[in-house]
RNA sequence: GCCUCCGUAGCUCAGGGGUAGAGCGCUUUCUUGGUAAGAAAGAGGUCAUGGGUUCAAAUCCCAUCGGAGGCUCCA
């Protein structure tokens, strides 16, 4: 029986973006980390006939951009999720002119009926017909010479033939598959301009030319284009940015720095209300509270290996007195230097030490976004110390309080990644222990028969890890929790405990987060919810709202016996019709509003209206608290 | 950080080399209304910031800051 729910499996879009130069994983099961993601099978949408479409689609922009702007080199065009790109070196950036003209021009063209002709060629003859496109030729020669393909996955082979697909007057490398005709394309189910022309690295690599990366987005007909642009649009209006402001959540302002969010107060009730949640949760399970300060010597981190593995995403250390400190980009080490203060009996594992720390890290200007990706924010960090006889049910443990978070929240479209080591030096530690560690983390993933992809190369430094992901509202993934197995840092810093034999051990420790970030896990939350909080999380649970001024004093008393027992209860005293005060509460997807007026007075009640239009009619002012009470205790989902 | 685009009232946006516009919101007055827009009047902007071009710049150019999307990165 699977342990968790998923609403859809997700699956890479294709390959043809992934353009990441380590060899191909020997596990099909395995996969490389992409940007995209597709509600279906990799394997089915390439096979189907959408895929097809904007395949093509993309060579026929490329023939109008070649119209445009003859001296372009072509680099590489695949599908993607939502449609397809192609990437060109354009003597000079397109401008919206340009992207209108092209998109034209391709109606044009697919009106025209040409046919997509398939031919296979030699190496020397796509050199020779490639000659003035030096892109097109490093891809021969990586192709021939049996290195990478155009998606710069390891080949098996070298190619023996290449194929070329020709269209009206536009040749490309390209080994298809494609519609066979643009007959089968439709000249108004796509659109060149729903998102600005983009910069991109050939074959994803930073050190190499910058290309101009144009997307279409495309679809079988043009009610479907339609109803695309319609969901983007409103996506874009539970974008966690947009509510933020609009539900006086947070905001981030120039003058504190970027990715620096001030929390207003409902968004810090909300944000409070999560964390001690969450900490009950966690001294319910057996974690005890510890706390660290916000900067560390940097010998600590040296110590641990955070420095200088990841120096890039720290900030300068400062100095203080004689020595170099560090703002604290990770809790781990504070957290075991606490271990390590007492002589631990085999007996007092596992040890469990949780602490909302807060950690600094530097992002690059570009990289940040809203809440949920930031330069300071809140991890929900533990930190496990086990026997490693109990590594397997503690990190089982683990991933049933996720379960518990994810239930409550009613959070069922995530996936689970077990994230392995890849390429590169960025890995601490022997082949021996991380075959250890990420053993341990498939093993505990098959018991619990947790749904999961393994990815290369999403590892920590020091280990192995399972990492929730979940989609924002324009579907782009972040890591939420994330377990990790560590036999390294044990080592590094020389971690015991007294066994049975009385012989000293070295503990295994598992770094978890469940949250993840507390900034980012609030922003995916406000997305998943449309920023209509359950009850229990909003931040003004009900509005009682007088039906004329003369109920003001009643509607107070209501409140206030409200707010007497613990509940978040406003009043809407202010001037102004009752109907605009409902239209006001609504639009600040308040749960609850309480009109009361005569009627109300006389009978002591409420008129409880949900923020769903569901009228629950008079109810006794008691009933309505004792209601509201109950949603709040047992963290509901439903208002009635 | 890089590429493209954007920055005008509290918000959403129009305009555009010659005295700054709309809707919503806000304030005031009238209205005291039983479940999503009652009426009228009014306030509010160095057009992100700094330079430059020009008789004249919110408008054109450059730089800086900030934002959006994408790339790269993400312990």
């Amino acid at each position: 029986m699977a342990c968790f729910r998923f609403a859809v499996e997700h699956h890479p879009a294709t390959r043809h973006n992934c353009q990441q130069k380590r060899p191909s994983p020997p596990n099909p099961k395995i996969r490389r980390k992409t940007t995209h993601g597709v509600i279906m099978s990799a394997q089915s949408y390439q096979d189907s006939e959408l895929y097809r479409i904007r395949h093509s689609l993309a060579h026929v922009m490329a023939e109008a951009v070649l119209e445009r702007f003859p001296g372009a080199k072509i680099a590489i065009g695949p599908p993607i999720e939502d449609g397809f790109y192609y990437d060109f070196d354009l003597p000079q950036a397109p401008t919206d002119d340009d992207l209108k003209w092209i998109e034209k021009r391709m109606k044009k063209i697919i009106g025209g009926n040409h046919a997509f002709e398939q031919q296979e060629i030699s190496a020397e003859d796509a050199r020779q017909l490639f000659k003035d496109q030096p892109y097109k030729l490093e891809l021969i020669d990586d192709l021939v010479n049996g290195r990478v393909d155009e998606n710069g996955e390891q080949i098996a082979e070298p190619a023996e033939t290449l194929t070329i697909y020709t269209q009206n007057k536009f040749v490309d490398l390209c080994r298809g598959p494609h519609v066979e005709s643009t007959k089968n394309l439709n000249a108004n189910a796509f659109s060149i301009r729903h998102r600005p022309v983009a910069g991109a690295y050939w074959r994803g690599d930073e050190k190499r030319e910058q290309l101009t990366r144009i997307y279409g987005t495309a679809w079988p007909t043009p009610d479907e284009l339609k109803d695309y642009l319609h969901q983007l649009e409103e996506a874009r209006k539970r974008d966690h940015r947009v509510l933020g402001e609009q539900l006086d959540l947070f905001i981030i302002d120039p003058l504190v720095g970027k990715g620096l969010p001030l929390w207003k107060p409902n968004g810090a009730i909300l944000r409070d209300t999560l964390e001690r949640w969450l900490r009950q949760l966690q001294i319910d399970s057996g974690y005890q509270p510890v706390i660290s300060p916000h900067i560390g010597n940097l010998e600590l981190y040296k110590t641990s290996g955070h420095y200088p593995y990841y120096k890039e995403s720290q900030y300068t250390p400062v100095d203080v007195d004689e020595e170099k400190y560090l703002i604290k980009p990770m809790n781990c080490p504070h957290h075991i230097m606490i271990y390590k203060n007492d002589l631990r009996s085999y007996r007092d594992l596992p040890v469990r030490f949780a602490e909302f720390g807060t950690v600094y890290r530097y992002e690059k200007s570009g990289q940040l976004s809203g809440l949920v990706r930031v330069r300071g924010f809140t991890q929900d960090d533990a930190h496990i110390f086990v026997t490693p006889d109990q590594l397997l049910d503690e990190f089982k443990g683990v991933v049933k309080l996720f379960q518990t978070v994810f239930d409550t929240l009613g959070m069922t479209d995530f996936r689970a990644r077990v994230g392995i080591r890849g390429e590169g030096d960025k890995y601490q530690g022997s082949d021996d222990l991380w075959q250890k560690a990420t053993d341990a983390i498939l093993a505990a993933c098959q018991d619990l028969n947790l749904n999961h992809t393994v990815e290369e190369g999403e590892a920590a430094f020091y280990g192995p890890k399972l990492d929730f992901v979940l989609r924002d509202a324009l579907k782009r993934e972040w890591q939420l929790g994330t377990v990790q197995v560590d036999y390294n840092l044990p080592e590094r810093f020389e971690l015991e405990y007294v066994g049975e034999d009385n012989a000293r051990h070295r503990p295994v420790m598992i770094h978890r987060a469940l949250f993840g970030s507390v900034e980012r896990f609030v922003g995916i939350l406000i997305e998943h919810f449309a920023g209509k909080f359950p009850a229990w999380l909003a931040p003004v649970q009900a509005m009682v709202i007088p039906v004329a001024d003369g109920h003001n004093e009643y509607a107070h008393s209501i409140a206030a016996e409200l707010r007497e027992a613990g509940l978040r209860v406003g009043v809407d005293d202010g001037k102004g019709r009752m109907n605009k005060k409902i239209r006001e509460a609504r639009g600040l997807h308040i749960p609850y509003m309480l009109i009361v007026g005569d009627k109300d007075i006389e009978a002591g009640t409420v008129s409880v209206r949900l923020r769903t239009d569901e009228d629950l009619g008079a109810l006794p002012r008691a009933d309505f608290k004792a209601l509201l009470l109950e949603k709040d205790r047992t963290r509901a989902l439903e208002l009635a």
